[in-house]
DNA sequence: TCGAGATTGTTTGGATACGAACAATATAAA
DNA sequence: TTTATATTGTTCGTATCCAAACAATCTCGA
């Protein structure tokens, strides 16, 4: 445990301390307990697996989605990434400069850019991955098996509602 | 939808890249949704809450933290709002410009800076914290009602198990 | 053909983000 | 008391991060 106060802690507190006010405390959890997670994970991830190579959070979720979607154009690459394009500008300058990814113009819309990953960068993402997958199933391995699909679903159905 | 592949797409393409692989699929899937849902509530809130009040959501996060804490130990506040101490001294610094909290220093440990919240910025969560519940409510409303603990035990387990 | 409007990636300016080094303070043992 | 060790918040350097302004390119109607 990072700070001095557990979970049950800070949300008896925040119960306590918001009592006169009418609100939901159950959808509050939800976002609350959300976030944490989120945050948690990420941090876990970038401790365990992304150090040794360099990356940073961003870059690395930017190279996965251009290992899936090559040849990835930018604007697709920052929807998927859920960055905006300015700060795609930046990471894949530093991608491009750790020479793990190629950047080129679209023949067909002058406008367009590609990002293709270069020798180097397939190899980094064929042995990194792999460790990421064993350390997303570290990370979940508090849910029971047969509740992992239920969780998915629900995030899903969040996301859905927002982006729809 | 930001992006051009909806979230079917993308999970189908990602099964089809790395089918090669001895990858746990569903351990993938609730981590990738935690990030997608965690991302996009997080640009949902910063639009539609905090971009009238000139708060980034760090800092949002910062003052919601002092507020339940109050008077708040900064180290206290950097775990609960998952950012490093010196983040933090940047971001304190920002809110201090806006005059929504005060610095201080501890008299029983002179190491320690106490924050607390100025008038302007208690007012300003009195009115900002129910805008933000609302959004809440909105966000989790496609989850069924008699889930969401559970969603939020799960959550918890995962935070839980990596900070544990 | 041509010009108004839309789309795309980059630049700019300012805030956030972290690790590492740092100075100030506190705590412990001798 | 003194010395070594630990803890805390800030500073520094560098890398994100975004909105807004921008230049280049495309589209489509007149």
């Amino acid at each position: 445990m990072t700070g001095s106060h557990t979970l049950g802690e800070t949300e008896a507190r925040v119960a306590n301390r918001l009592s006169h006010m009418k609100l939901d405390f159950e959808a509050m959890a939800v976002s609350s307990n959300l976030f944490r997670a989120a945050s948690a994970v990420r941090n876990h991830f970038e401790r365990n697996v992304l150090s040794d190579s360099g990356l940073s959070w961003t870059a690395f979720v930017v190279l996965w989605v251009t290992w899936i979607w090559e040849p990835a154009e930018t604007r697709d690459i920052a929807a998927e990434a859920g960055i905006s394009k300015a700060t795609l500008t930046g990471v894949l300058s530093t991608l491009e400069k750790m020479e793990l990814v190629v950047r080129s113009r679209s023949t067909e819309d002058g406008r367009l850019v590609l990002v293709t990953l270069t020798k180097k960068g397939q190899n980094l993402m064929e042995t990194l991955f792999p460790a990421f997958n064993r350390q997303e199933v570290e990370v979940v391995s508090p849910v029971p098996d047969n509740k992992r699909g239920d969780l998915a679903d629900m995030l899903r159905a969040i996301t859905a509602k927002i982006e729809g």
